[in-house]
DNA sequence: CCTTGTGTTCTCCG
DNA sequence: CCGGAGAACACAAG
């Protein structure tokens, strides 16, 4: 489930791997994920580079040495994007290339780009849902413009933020996941937000007082930019450009504990189902 | 039947 | 009674 951590993650890596790399030849064995059309995708990236990749919310945005085309990228939940070359050195522990994707490419992987002198990237998705997309700048514009405002960014102000729960009946978890309010969070970092907090997830968001505003938005870009620091979490899927998973997991308080002990009291970590999304909360810690 | 990111569809309430 | 908010569903595979 890679959210905005494990996305920023991915983007770091690729900018220090890819960038200015001629793509020589694509291979794709899925071809229902590629947009528009499965030709158009080969014609327009094959001897296409790579200008710079970046990212709204958990879409990755490639700028080719085309005119007006943009290459989208987005994993949904189980994509993965492992970049391997010349130097790569395969083996297993906490070295470069994790030895599980050695053998690439497997039966998980649904397209191949192919750089020069043998370094190779692949996207591979246990289900079919990420996806990779061809749009121009009008495209690209009305694609985000849907997204809301996003932790670290400039425009995750007290004052936005505030905005953006006024008057809000839904509950504050599906707020902090709806992609066109706030970009990045996803279920994880939503209830790891909300326990730091101490606000119970079902609150409707429009019942929160000014502090706890104040306190959520802080704790918003203290979990994400924590997140990112640690290169993401491995729940299930996620791992890096290098196959290696992320270090956020042992800092995780709430997420997937249900019935065990609160890390900060002696209560029983509860989990529901809150916007159809199972939730994780201390009914002691969050008020 | 569970897991979840997101686009679409449906329902219901103010 | 209408519009919009929010819930539910669809997708996919293990």
């Amino acid at each position: 489930m890679p959210e905005l951590p494990e996305v920023e993650t991915i983007r770091r890596d690729l900018n220090a791997k890819i960038i200015g790399q001629k793509i020589t030849a694509v291979e794709i064995s899925a071809p229902r994920i590629v947009r528009p059309t499965l030709k158009k995708f080969k014609n327009t990236l094959i001897d296409a580079s790579i200008l710079s990749i970046d990212r709204i919310g958990k879409l990755l945005i490639a700028t080719l040495d085309k005119k007006d085309i943009f290459l989208l990228i987005h994993l949904k939940m189980t994509g993965q994007l492992i970049y391997r070359d010349r130097n790569t050195i395969i083996a297993g522990g906490h070295s470069l290339f994790a030895q599980k994707f050695a053998h690439l490419p497997d039966r998980h992987t649904r397209v191949i780009f192919y750089f020069p002198n043998d370094a190779v990237l692949f996207f591979n998705d246990l289900r079919l849902f990420g996806y990779l997309q061809l749009v121009t700048s009008e495209e690209l514009k009305i694609i985000k413009e849907k997204y809301g405002i996003e932790p670290l960014q400039k425009n995750f102000t007290l004052e936005n933020f505030s905005a953006v729960l006024k008057n809000k009946t839904t509950s504050l978890k599906a707020l902090l996941l709806n992609q066109n309010l706030i970009a990045g969070i996803g279920n994880i970092y939503a209830d790891e937000i909300c326990f730091a907090a101490g606000i119970r997830p079902m609150r409707p968001a429009k019942n929160l007082t000014g502090t706890e505003i104040k306190r959520l938005h802080s704790v918003c870009e203290k979990i994400i930019a924590k997140g990112i620091k640690h290169r993401g979490t491995t729940f299930n899927t996620f791992v890096d450009t290098a196959g290696q998973s992320g270090g956020f997991l042992r800092f995780l308080q709430v997420y997937g504990r249900g019935k065990l002990k609160c890390k900060k009291c002696p209560a029983t970590i509860l989990k529901i189902k809150i916007a159809g999304r199972g939730t994780h909360y201390c009914y002691r810690c969050q008020k």
